[in-house]
RNA sequence: UGCCCUGUAGCCAAAUGGUAAGGCAUGGGAUUUUGAUUCCCACAUGUGCGAGUUCGAUCCUCGCCAGGGCAGCCA
């Protein structure tokens, strides 16, 4: 999966193949357009690479811009946040990231423009009386007894507005357009409103802020947007970007298309809900390993090239949609797969002595680190007389499907020796506490004639390993579609995050690197907690479960 | 009961007038010192429904049905 497909097809490529076959546009320039109030997540990462990935195939431009209009829901730490994850993934933007607050000035003039043709005015009415003048979807709204002010008139009162004259909600700028069109947006949409409120990037310079429908249209332009590539909700608000774009005097002429949004099974892709989450502490931080947020895929150790190859796997098209989860556990699985290295680590673990190995001697097995790429090499693994296996891989007795150690049946230590188990200890509960067995000192790295374990199984030594803590996660919600439950706080999966506080991990996992991906062979895909894991604590997060033969289930 | 958009397999999604790609999932089988990986095989007489145009329709036309979006001084 190192290399991409340099094309991937989809309705909105086909219009790019058009417009540079008709030579309508020689360079073609995309924009990915967040609004800093909050993080990103596996939905903006759909339009990151459906953006981003534009420009690079068509040897093109794609700018970061911050949709930064509303003062009052937006933040640095958004915006730094925003560049992190972009990155992260990949890709770079042209040149300096860019704030539609850069085009304040610009916005006021285009305004002031629509005033002096007659195609805006100031308004008077409250927010109340705007929406019941607005009608409703089914009838005509009625013109505002403000709508036929003067141009003059209007551009004193603008003035005003922006001298900060008036109080917030008591007057606005509209456009004047047709309060009986189909297109509610069309109905005279506010494009400036007051609002007492500093901003991250202008502090307090303005008190008046233009609308997305009046900035969005505008900073395309002025960028030189050719393809304005945005989700299906603003469909209807297209009419008011032409709009607005025709009636000023303005170079570029942009064209928005729709494709649909990310809906992902068992996520959520709502950056308000979102918010919640973290604001009440229910998760760990926008970056908590479970949730979809690019943060928090990062954090479960997630690689920026599997969540591109997901999104180019799941198409962009104008369907809603309702992915799989196991469609994106299919993409680290994958990556992971032919990257991580492999390790042992026994995260529930029960005592196998071997009674007829020598006590306190020391044996550094070689296993390799990777089966399908001996390039990786290889590492030294301590084998002792004590050993710790998985409580789940010993049964006293079971059924021939069951490929684990049973009482008087073999089974293979990776990389070690065949052992027999001969007998177990139990604790007063009946708790399985200790399992002694002999090994085959033949058996190291060859078959033996007559001995045919009945599987392999991943151990530890008892004395040579280190302690660790493993963080197992399970999905954030119960339910597939919390999104669309009447309160999604109350499908959050309380068994979601799973600490084990005394797993044990091989040496070579002691000097595991931050960042790095390693599989537990036959556990899954691990790396280390960014957030907690120390050097004297081992934090590891599960990234993703190794699949499970369905027999497994059966034995 | 207005306008806009969308209906192809369990989930995504190609093909856009020439007789239904691919991926995920699922079920079988082979290989395997990871029940992983890898490799084979199976999986829509069918494109929401009904008409029409055509030699031929998933594709064009009309009607119907279903789903989504739109009535923030949010984006």
């Amino acid at each position: 999966m190192t290399e991409e497909a340099i094309h991937t097809s989809n309705f909105i490529t086909q219009i790019i193949d058009d417009d540079l076959a008709n030579h309508k546009y020689e360079t073609i320039v995309t924009r990915f357009p967040p609004e800093p109030n909050g993080y990103l997540h596996i939905g903006h990462a759909k339009s990151i690479c459906l953006n981003f990935g534009i420009a690079r195939d068509y040897n093109g431009l794609c700018n970061l811009r911050f949709d930064d209009t509303n003062p009052s829901k937006e933040e640095v730490e958004y915006v730094e946040s925003i560049k992190k994850d972009v990155n992260w993934l990949g890709f770079s933007w042209n040149g300096e990231p860019k704030y539609s607050s850069n085009y304040f000035d610009k916005l006021y003039g285009y305004a002031i423009e629509l005033i002096q043709k007659g195609l805006a005015y100031v308004d008077e009415l409250t927010p109340d009386e705007i929406r019941e003048y607005r009608g409703t979807l089914t009838s005509p709204g009625k013109n505002s007894p403000y709508r036929d002010r003067t141009v003059d008139e209007n551009l004193a009162l603008f003035e005003k507005m922006k001298n900060g004259e008036f109080e917030e909600g008591k007057a606005c700028l509209r456009a004047k357009i047709d309060m009986a069109s189909s297109f509610i947006c069309m109905r005279d949409p506010v494009i400036y409103r007051i609002k007492f409120a500093s901003h991250h990037q202008t502090g307090d310079k303005w008190c008046i802020y233009p609308m997305y429908d009046f900035t969005h249209c505008i900073s395309d332009a002025l960028e030189g947007i050719t393809h304005s590539i945005c989700t299906l909700e603003f469909q209807d608000n297209r009419r008011l970007y032409d709009w607005v774009l025709e009636h000023i005097t303005i170079e570029h002429h942009p064209h928005q298309y729709e494709f649909s949004r990310l809906n992902l099974e068992y996520a959520i892709t709502s950056k308000r809900k979102l918010n919640t989450l973290v604001k009440e502490h229910i998760v760990d931080g926008w970056d908590d390993p479970r949730m979809t947020t690019i943060s928090g895929l990062r954090r479960r150790g997630y690689t920026p090239a599997a969540i591109r190859e997901f999104c180019r796997r799941i198409g962009v098209t104008k369907q809603d949609n309702t992915v799989e989860f196991s469609a994106l556990e299919s993409c680290v699985r994958e990556d992971l797969n032919e990257h991580a290295e492999r390790r042992m680590a026994v995260l529930n673990p029960l005592r196998l002595v071997i009674d007829n190995y020598p006590e306190g001697q020391v044996e550094q097995l070689e296993a390799t680190n990777h089966p399908l790429k001996p390039e990786l090499g290889t590492r030294k693994v301590p084998f002792t007389r004590e050993l710790f296996i998985e409580a789940e891989d010993f049964r006293k007795e079971a059924n021939k499907k069951f490929k684990r150690l049973t009482l008087d049946k073999e089974v293979r230590l990776r990389y070690g020796y065949i052992v027999k188990a001969e007998s177990c200890e139990e604790d007063a509960d009946g708790n399985i506490t200790c399992v002694h067995c002999t090994y085959i000192p033949e058996s190291l790295g060859q078959d033996v004639e007559g001995h045919k374990p009945k599987g392999v199984i991943h151990w530890v030594s008892a004395t040579e390993s280190k302690k660790a803590e493993v963080r197992l996660y399970e999905r954030l919600f119960k339910v597939s579609n919390p999104g669309a439950a009447e309160d999604f706080l109350a499908t959050i999966n309380e068994n979601s995050l799973k600490i084990i506080d005394n797993a044990y991990i091989e040496p070579a996992l002691a000097e595991a690197a931050p960042s790095q991906a390693f599989q537990f062979e036959r556990t899954g895909y691990f790396c280390l907690d960014s957030k907690y894991s120390t050097d004297d604590k081992k934090v590891f997060n599960l990234t993703v479960a190794l699949k499970e033969d369905s027999q497994k289930a059966a034995e």
